[in-house]
Order: structure tokens, then C-alpha cells, then sequence
DNA sequence: GATGAATGAGCCTTCATTCAT
DNA sequence: GATGAATGAAGGCTCATTCAT
């Protein structure tokens, strides 16, 4: 039994099984909300049963921390590689950081929605705080590098992590009101809005 | 036995009754979550039977989205009472209703985490966008005059559209902090912040 | 207190508020049906608070259990009535009986609805049985004795009991036609089947 | 232990299952009437838990529904196959539709209470009387056709509508007398009943 | 791996009943 | 008499989880 023949190894089906599942699970978050999320709808998004879906992650407490881990690996990695692809200023590296949020795959509707639903919960949930805990202070971290170079270099008149929140809850900002307001306006609207945040804050490179 | 004391009486008329229960959901959302929260955790907090929070509000449902509105018309009348109270300049205008969101007693640790919790379900419950919609448009476009009077008095390059929705971003998103990071900084820090977006963008008014 | 003044007396009105949430009880049975049936629904029928639907009745099931001996006693009175006024034959004693179960105002819709909700429910509550079991066994008794006499007068070679028994089965099975079938005959086919019957069984008579 | 003995599987398949449920559901509908049937009385008398029964049924009125569908296809199938077996002239088929009724097994105390019990709801349920109507009128039209060839046959002076009611009122209002009288006949009686209407209405054939 | 029958804890909700006013 | 707030038992139903196949 378990002869070695030619297909596709059991640790890559494994692996594709479970990120199927996740997507589904963010699918079902941004359409149920986390509050009505049942492991059923989950299963039928994925067009499996609801028994392989704990097969794999054991309970539904332990798949929204891992669909929640999912998307902060997937959203460090988006910006981590964004930057290593930018130029060495300064600003070169805030503009690579602030496109990275908007250009990217990974700002779709439901992922966002997943984000919010997450962020509603996390207050009452530490668990949800933890997974993001590290990754967020990574990237407040360069993000503070990479103002207070900008303000050297421009000699601004502001704290690097003042200036660093600002643009941070900007950005976050406007990705809430995508979800949330009842009228929002559009993405590239969004898009505008931090760049203005930007070239306030740093008039002399934006 | 029954020694006169003085506690609360049985029964209350409706609309205290209804508003105790309102407090009582707030502080049960913020300890649980509305993912979590069970109408026996409200009646528990109100310290009245469950049957007597569905007498007076008919469905969990609507418990809930009374409570939002609840919320929501308290937001919008301590901003309101603040204006009245301030100068007539644009400067202080925007000044008491960046300090009413900051030094009210309407922004407790329970409301703030109610309304992230709000925020985080929004997306998948039309109802909750639709009763905040009408009181954050009111609210926006106020905002969004003030700016624009500053914007003419300075000078500013900025649109006031722009500026409004950066303010506001910054406003909720240091809430928002407060509530989801796993290691917050202090209200006074998120105020700073706030002060710090306002003198970026009206330098020569702040 | 409780003095003597020109007013109608309590008991009046007393009987009065019965007879009307009675009778608010058979429209709500006729409605709802007996397994839906609630005290609010017959309060609101009644345009009465429900608290006051148990200050006269106690309870629920007394309440239905002396809805059941009204309608009993209504049924009684109605041919004990017809009978009196009917003539000495046998042949006018019959015709008045079955014309008594198909001309009075007690033949209602509402009425019919509540008798076939109380028979549905009769073989699993004692209590309803007995409510109308020795009026049930008047009535088959002076059928009975009607029967017997025109037997004996037409020499018919049939059973009384027997006859007396399909007499009513057909009354009442009318009843239940016209209440459960999904597209019923008109009540005056109805009375044209009884005739039917009568006349099948009495060929001389009718 | 574990020993080996002849039990009911844990498991059953979907089909067996239902019906399990069903039969359980009749018992349940004749020992407590259709108002106090409660889902956990079935489950108990099925000797399965409550969430099995919705497992398989959705809802406690899909339930109902289908044990009244089932008792319908039933009974159908009952005078259905009596016909079948029965000779070619009109007697014999009248004689075998009517012993159909009385003879089966399917005239079981538990399966004539629930038939009462529905009766009783249906005038408030119009989906009752959906399920029976279609069947309800194949009996009906088979019951005049065979009523029609008989007053051909005997010239008797009756409408055959009048006449198949009037034998089907009888025999049904039997079923009913067995279920809802205070002190019931025998069964025995009830069939010498139904013959004693059949030979009045027949009496050259019967 | 995968399915889906089966369980049971716990939810929302209904509603008969009580009782202060 | 009359109202309606208040209670709590009990019901229908959902759903995470287990487990036989």
C-alpha cells in the first residue's frame, strides 16, 4: 500500500486543500459576516463536506485563526516584496509600501471584508490580537523608518510615529469605508485620499 | 424581611426599562462580541430575565440594531451640543468637535468597542449601514464645511473633501487602535495624533 | 363601598365578558386552529388585554374546555328547541331535527371550524370527550327514538341504532366536508346529501 | 461486552430512517394529539435524538406534512391494490373497496387518531388539505363510478354523487366515532354499520 | 482522504401565568 | 375590573463536533 507511483504528492494536495478552504472561508466572511459564518456555508463555498473541513483544521475556532494568519502572512509578504523591489530613497520605498496596498490582488472585496470582520471581533478575542500582533509591528516599524528618513530629509516639523500612524489609519480608513458606509466612494477615490495624506505630510517629495 | 431599601423598583416604566437593556447590550458586546453574544448574556447584565429583553425589543435582531441607533444618535448629539457651545470661527468650530469625540463621557472603553464591533459586521448586514448612513453624511458634510473654511482662510492646497475624510480616518482609526492592537497606546497618545493630523494640515491654525 | 346605585349588576357584566371572549375563542380556533391557538390571539380577537382572558377563565385549557361546553350546550339548546316546536309524527320530529342542524345561525363557519378542531384533538384529551359526551348521548338517543318510531311505522328492515348512527354520520361528515375538503361542496348540496340519506333510509316518509 | 446480538444498526440509511421517524411520528400524534406533539416526543418514541428528526425533516411542519403525505400514499395504496385484486363486477368492487377500509392493517388505532388529528388542523392548514385533495378525488370519482354502475344495475332512484358521499361519511364518520366518543362502539359494529348503509342505499345487491 | 449520519449543547423565541399598579 | 410588565418553562431550531463507513 502507499506504493510510490507517479502523482502528485499527498503533502501538496494537503497544502492545496486547506488554502481551498480558507478561500472559502474568506468568501463566506465577507458574504455571512464572521457573526452568521457556520462551518457549513464554509464547506459549501469550498464545494466539499463540512466533515473534511475539520478534518483539516480540527475546529472552527482554529480556522478563523488560521484564515486570519492566512491573510496577514499573505499581506506581509505583499508589502515585504513591494519593498525589496523599490529604489533606495526614501521615498521611492513609501510610495513601493503605500501602492503595494492598492495595486495589489490582495485588495479584493472579500479580503477586505475579512479584514474588517476580524478587526470587529479582535477587541473581544486576544487570540485575534496575537496573530496580528508581530506582523503589525514589523510594519509600523518600517513604516516609521522609512518617515522618519523623509523627515530628516525634508526637515518636517512632525514625530516619525505620528506621521507613520497618520498614514497608516489613512489607509486602513479608507478600506473600512469601502465596507462599511452606506455610499462609499470608489477605490481610485481611496487611492486619492492617501496620496493627499502623503504630500501634507511630506510636502517637499510628494 | 423587606426592609425599605433603596433599590430598584420591579417594574420601570418602558422606556427606562429599554434603555437599561441598550446599556446592558453595549457592555455585553464589548466583553463578548456580537459573534458571541447571547440574549441570556444581555438579560444576565440587565439582571432581568431574557424573556423581558424580547418583551421590550421583540427579536435579537433588533435589540441590536436599536442599539446601533442608540449609539448612533448619542455620536451624533454630543458633536451637535459641542458645536453649539463653540466660537463661531472655523478654527474653533473644528476644535470642539475634534475634542467632543475626545473628552466626552460617550467614549468609554464599552462604546468604543461596540462600535468596532458594529464596524466589523457592517459589511454583511445592510441594515446597520443604513442606520448610521443618514447620521454620518450629516456628520461628513459638516466636517467637510469646516475644513473648507479653514481651507480659504489659509490657503491651504488641499481639497477639503480630502482633508475631512483624512481627520475623520485618523479620529476612528486611533479608536480602532485602541480596541484591536495588542499593545495599545495610551487615549491621550491617540489625541496627540489626531492634533498632529490637524496641524499638518491647517499649519496655520494649529 | 359596593352600594346599591341604578347600574347593570356586576354579574351582568360578568357573563357578558365571558360570552365575549368565548366567543372571540371559537373565531380564533377557526383562524389559527386549535394547535396554534394563543391567549394573546384570542385577547386581541376579544380587543381585551390577556390578562384579562385568564381573570375570567384561569387558564388556557379551562378556557377551551368551557368554549367546548358552550358550543355543546348552543348545539342542544338549538334542536331541543326546533323539537319542541316541531310536530307529534315521527316523520316531523325527524325533519325538524336535521332542519334545526342546517338552518340555524350555529351552523357558522367559525363555528363548524371549532367543532372539527375539538374532534381532531377529542382522542387525545379525555376532558373533551366528557364534555360532550352525555349531550352526545342525548342527541343519539332522541335519534334513536325517532329512528325506532319510523321504522316501526314504515316497517323498514333496519337496525335504529344503525340508522339513527348513519343519520348523524352524514350530518356531521357534511360538516367536516365543507371545513377540510380543498375544493368543498356548497351547504346546500350538503343538505341535499342528508335528504339523500333520509329519504334512502324512510322511502315512504321522505 | 459488544457482544453480538440482533439490534438496529446506529446508522440507517436514509429512506429507513424517514420512515422510522414517521411511524414514530404517528405513535406520537395519537398518544398526545397534534397541539402538544413536540419534536422531542417523536425523537424519544423513535429512540433517536431531536436532531436527527430535523436532520431528516428540516422542520417540525415538513414533518407533519410529509406523516400526512405518507398516510395519504398510504391508504391510496391500500384500496388501490384492493381494487386490483377484486372481481369485474360492480359488488364485488364495491364490496372490496369497502373491506379495504376495515380490514387492513392500516386501520390501526395510532393511524385512524392521526387522521383525526389532521382533520381537525386542516381547516386551518390549507397545505393539509393540499396533500389529501388530489388523492381525496381519485377516491372519490372511483367511489362514484362504482356507485353509478350499481344504481345502473338495480335502477335505484339515488344520485351516485349523493350516494358514494353519503358511503364514505359513513365510513370515515365511523373511524371518527371509534376515536372521539366517550364510550365507542366496536369496530365489529362500525363495519355492520357501513353494511347496513350499503344495503339500504343497494338493497337488490347487498 | 472523504462522506454524511448522528449527537447534544445551547441558542432564540413563544407563551401561559403571575402580579404590581 | 383591567392593564401590561415580568417571569421562566419549554419548544423549535442551529450547528460544532464526533464517528461509522
Amino acid at each position: 500500500m502507499d506504493d510510490i507511483v507517479d502523482r502528485p504528492p499527498r503533502t501538496l494536495s494537503r497544502d492545496a486543500r486547506r488554502q481551498q478552504v480558507i478561500e472559502a472561508t474568506i468568501a463566506t466572511i465577507a458574504a455571512r459576516g464572521l457573526a452568521r459564518l457556520t462551518l457549513t456555508d464554509v464547506a459549501r463555498a469550498a464545494t466539499i463536506s463540512h466533515g473534511l473541513v475539520l478534518f483539516h483544521f480540527q475546529s472552527k475556532e482554529n480556522l478563523l485563526a488560521e484564515t486570519l494568519a492566512y491573510l496577514a502572512d499573505e499581506y506581509q509578504a505583499n508589502w515585504q516584496a513591494a519593498l525589496a523591489k523599490a529604489g533606495p530613497g526614501a521615498a521611492d520605498r513609501m510610495r513601493a509600501l503605500i501602492e503595494a496596498d492598492f495595486r495589489s490582488q490582495i485588495t479584493t472585496q472579500d479580503r477586505l471584508a475579512a479584514w474588517c470582520a476580524f478587526w470587529g471581533e479582535a477587541q473581544s478575542r486576544p487570540v485575534y490580537q496575537e496573530i496580528c500582533g508581530e506582523r503589525d509591528a514589523t510594519y509600523v516599524r518600517q513604516l516609521e523608518e522609512i518617515c522618519a528618513a523623509l523627515i530628516r530629509e525634508g526637515d518636517y516639523g512632525i514625530d516619525p510615529v505620528h506621521a507613520a500612524r497618520i498614514l497608516r489609519l489613512v489607509v486602513e480608513g479608507t478600506w473600512l469605508d469601502l465596507m462599511t458606509l452606506e455610499h462609499p466612494y470608489s477605490s481610485e477615490e481611496a487611492r486619492l485620499t492617501v496620496l493627499a495624506a502623503m504630500s501634507t505630510l511630506f510636502s517637499k517629495h510628494f
